[in-house]
DNA sequence: ATAAAATTTAATCATATGATTAAAATACTT
DNA sequence: AAGTATTTTAATCATATGATTAAATTTTAT
């Protein structure tokens, strides 16, 4: 084991850091191991020695970026203590300014998902099972007409879907970065007006 | 030329189908061309021989289904004679009803554009310029405060995101594809109730 | 300062993969 | 039926890629 120094952490980090640019760029099957060295600014050997292998390396990356997609949902639609439409705001937000920090995720997770979603079915242990939740008692409550599912789609759908269509809506609108971002933080407030409208249609 | 016979397009069309299953399904960087050739039952060269490269026979499917996605869309919000609410139930129902039966179709395409957003630029020569389109003008006078690109997001966020999440949703939730199959059944028509309600929020 | 431990590198291996070739098999024309 | 064109195959090539090894270098502890 090659663990003791400080400057360990370092090289360690700055692979991390590069196999989470180029993994959630171009998701595992295009990822060369030689192209995170080269972003790392390191030896090819290296990776393996810290890491055994590209497989371990991305299971690293993969689950943080998984945590950092669903980490902070379940704790929101478990409390019994706020509104739907608080909880609907704390995600839109929350979750707006986390991809605009990161947009690659959204993609990158689903697709790894969808790709094995065997792997993922141990590592998801939101046990806690989110259909319990108290923000699914409180949809049914509130449209006991409509599967709550639905309204859980339409909210990960307004919040996510922009960030994964982002490129193609570039292309048929023409719409230029900076718009899009603004689109972006207006979404924030919008979305909870969105939701609320269609919690009453 | 190999094109005389009748049992040409035969194997040209078994591969092409193939291709079409392993590449919707895997993505262009996981996809071996082994497995398009052993999908259709024929030898490896063959594939090469009818289609020249990897990369050709990659181009002729993700057109095809970029065609599937996109192609119906631009008549519908050109059209000058509907109204907003008929454009969202026509282009819900048809594109639900397209993604059930092609459930990969949006993350293979909207992941391969972000891989090459360069190569589809060219592509879409969707010239009649969506932001000139009869539905933006309709959304600006129905809500001259709100930018029509929301809306825009918002549509093809209810529509396609289910599908996208599909897998995610299923882990976290525990839902069945036959309940899944039902949900997004019942959307053609929540959609169009849910975008109006947007609209009017 | 010296020895041991940890880190980094260059070189190399084994296999996977896209592509090609030349020959065999099949279909088509007359 | 014979000859030509087309289709299909088995074998092979060249390169890419993940991984390993052994040696060199640097760091750490005494």
């Amino acid at each position: 084991m090659a663990k003791t120094s400080k400057s360990d952490l370092s090289t360690e980090e700055k692979i991390k850091e590069a196999a989470r640019k180029v993994f959630t760029q171009k998701g595992y099957a295009a990822t060369r191991t030689r192209d995170i060295a080269d972003e790392a600014g390191i030896n090819l050997a290296l990776l393996n020695y810290y890491f055994r292998s590209k497989e371990k390396l991305f299971e690293i990356i993969i689950l943080e970026k998984m945590h950092l997609l669903l980490g902070r949902i379940a704790p929101v639609l478990m409390d019994e203590k706020t509104t739907i439409e608080q909880k609907v705001e704390q995600i839109a937000e929350h979750y707006i300014d986390t991809l605009m920090a990161n947009p690659d995720i959204p993609l990158f997770v689903l697709g790894e998902i969808k790709t094995n979603p065997a792997k993922f079915a141990t590592l998801i242990n939101t046990k806690t099972k989110i259909v319990d939740s108290a923000f699914f008692k409180q949809l049914k409550a509130r449209r006991p007409d409509v599967n709550p599912i639905h309204f859980v789609f339409n909210i990960l759908g307004l919040i996510i879907f922009p960030f994964i269509g982002k490129p193609l809506l570039q292309l048929i609108t023409g719409v230029k970065p900076a718009e899009i971002h603004m689109l972006m933080n207006e979404r924030k407030t919008h979305i909870k007006i969105w939701v609320e409208a269609m919690l009453n249609a």
